[in-house]
DNA sequence: CAGTCATGAGTAAACGTTTACAAAAAATTC
DNA sequence: GAATTTTTTGTAAACGTTTACTCATGACTG
């Protein structure tokens, strides 16, 4: 490794001098900075950053770590979109973490990933007990998106209502056998999506006295597919219903691709409403649940910047709208 | 800031001593474990990372930046997941720095970037002569995914071959008049593959001593309906075709449900072959040229690792194999 | 009971920078 | 040409750790 002494040496000067030249602060005579600029050159010299930091008593990282679990799902990349949006215009930098099984969550949840960092935005995975304090314990600024915990800052939105608005919207308009196809209502990564958009949905059906036949109700996962396979065993089931309420639009467009497949007519038959409002459910005319993904992003990173910049410790927690968009499937 | 002196004045030791409780390296008495750890609680201590880096001379960051542009897009997404998969397993975190103008290719090309970090992923980005020297001259590995330059290792597909291979299809089964929808082939990013893939295409055609029509040729970006766009623009450009080939699955969907709608049949009207072979490609039986996208970030990240480990500092230039996989809209 | 050992804790020198302060050299003034 | 100022350079003390040495202390050996 060349140090800042090599540079001196080679240069005859002292590291004071390489030094000024390294940041060109107060004079130093064009003789002597083309001599040390030619030692830096030739001995291919980098300044080590660790030392710098030291002694500009900087000892920030400057970096911001990310937990998302999944990230290929459009929900998790939008998101993502968001909170780098607002990431890459600030100094920091991100270092990205991606949850899949419990092993990342406690690889990620751990005093070396923290002492990385100068913050954190956790997306989507609900905290447990021990780990919020945990977490707590670390004294670094936490924000939340897309979940909600007492002790930190989030931005969420109201699952369970948002699943409510779109059923009592499909019972208002006739439907009375709803079928609901989600992701697994019991995660054990802990998202709380499912479950929430569940109490929802039985919610206004029960305030509107319809009975749940839980043979309409699919659990899998979040993919084309899936809903497709979703949509087929609904109708192997052959128990009757004239909606579907999915927990996603991909799982919607799905499904919507079993029941066309089939002969029947979306929304005349069937009517067909998902969550999230990804770019083809617009085009496709899918009727969805918007909620404002790379916004949540952007807010929750706006707030641990703000967090960073030391305004304002207390808790934000902010929860954005979710807005119920009627179009061709409905 | 609380340091080590705090805490060992706390606790009435030694800094050396607070040290090794730390580091629990040699012997420390119970009794004075406990009182430093007491003080450490106490005062809410935590070591600063940065002078223990300078102190125990391992003056690395132990960071990877991954520089991708557009990371919402799925080839993108799943080239990210790859190399996540390898590096997570390391002791390497992950920078990740998302390229969507030309500035933003100047922010991450720079001096500050290198120095946070022990070495590069670039994906997708064509290297510009200059940049490639300034890159050189950080002295870092770097590693280009998707793209090829003499000076860098890298892993990367024959996007020319692909689509030759695919054209030269369409023209084996009959096709005579084949429509191409693409990316830009001058993309100011830099992105190559819509270019190659241009110019394979051409080759088939030339080969099969086949006119091409411009007309015929539609630059658009990729998303569903984007392709449906374009689908819509060849059907009212009424100059009759027999196929379409697309340089991604994405846009080959949407060009298919605009002439689906227009109710032509697929694959005996019109054939389609799109590129990537995404997850809805399989499930929608769309023909495709496979590009192996999470491996090559695998391939590229171990690679990279190989790198820093200092083994054989030697390019790697690895080509991953395309294969053309007929299903059932060719 | 002197001599050897093990154990636990302190001292001080690194690590590669920056920077206040001091010193030297050069330029300006009278 | 001495005195003064300005410019340029060097010296050394930080920054917060780790760790090789050293030094007590007390326990064991014969």
């Amino acid at each position: 490794m060349i140090t800042i002494k090599d540079v001196a040496k080679e240069a005859g000067v002292s590291i004071a001098t390489v030094s000024r030249v390294l940041n060109n602060s107060s004079k130093v005579s064009e003789e002597t900075k083309r001599r040390v600029l030619d030692a830096i050159n030739r001995l291919g010299y980098s300044p080590s950053l660790i030392a710098r930091s030291l002694a500009k008593k900087d000892l920030k990282t400057n970096v911001i770590s990310i937990v998302v679990p999944f990230f290929t799902r459009d929900f998790f990349v939008e998101v993502l979109r968001g909170i780098n949006n607002v990431i890459s215009k600030s100094d920091y930098s991100i270092h990205l973490y991606n949850v899949e099984r419990i092993e990342d969550k406690e690889r990620v949840f751990s005093k070396e990933v923290f002492n990385r960092c100068e913050g954190m935005i956790i997306v989507s995975l609900n905290m447990q007990r021990k780990e919020a304090e945990f977490i707590k314990e670390m004294g670094k600024p936490v924000v939340l998106v897309d979940s909600y915990y007492p002790d930190f800052s989030s931005v969420y939105v109201d699952n369970k209502k948002g699943a409510y608005m779109a059923t009592k919207y499909l019972i208002t308009t006739g439907r009375k056998k709803i079928a609901f196809v989600s992701g697994a209502i019991h995660d054990p990564l802990g998202f709380m999506a499912s479950c929430k958009r569940y109490e929802g949905f039985l919610e206004a059906l029960r305030e509107a006295g319809l009975e749940f036949n839980p043979l309409l109700h699919i659990q899998t996962g979040f993919s084309l597919e899936k809903g497709y396979r979703a949509g087929k065993t609904l109708l192997n089931r052959s128990i009757p219903f004239d909606a579907v309420f999915c927990t996603s639009d991909i799982q919607a467009i799905g499904v919507m691709s079993a029941l066309v497949e089939s002969g029947l007519k979306i929304p005349e038959d069937i009517a067909i409403i998902g969550f999230d409002d990804i770019s083809d459910a617009r085009y496709l005319g899918l009727s969805t649940v918007r909620q404002p993904m790379s916004e949540m992003g952007e807010v929750g990173a706006k707030i641990l910047l703000d967090l960073l910049m030391g305004f304002d410790s207390s808790y934000t927690h902010l929860e954005l709208p979710l807005e119920l968009v009627i179009r061709l499937t409905s």
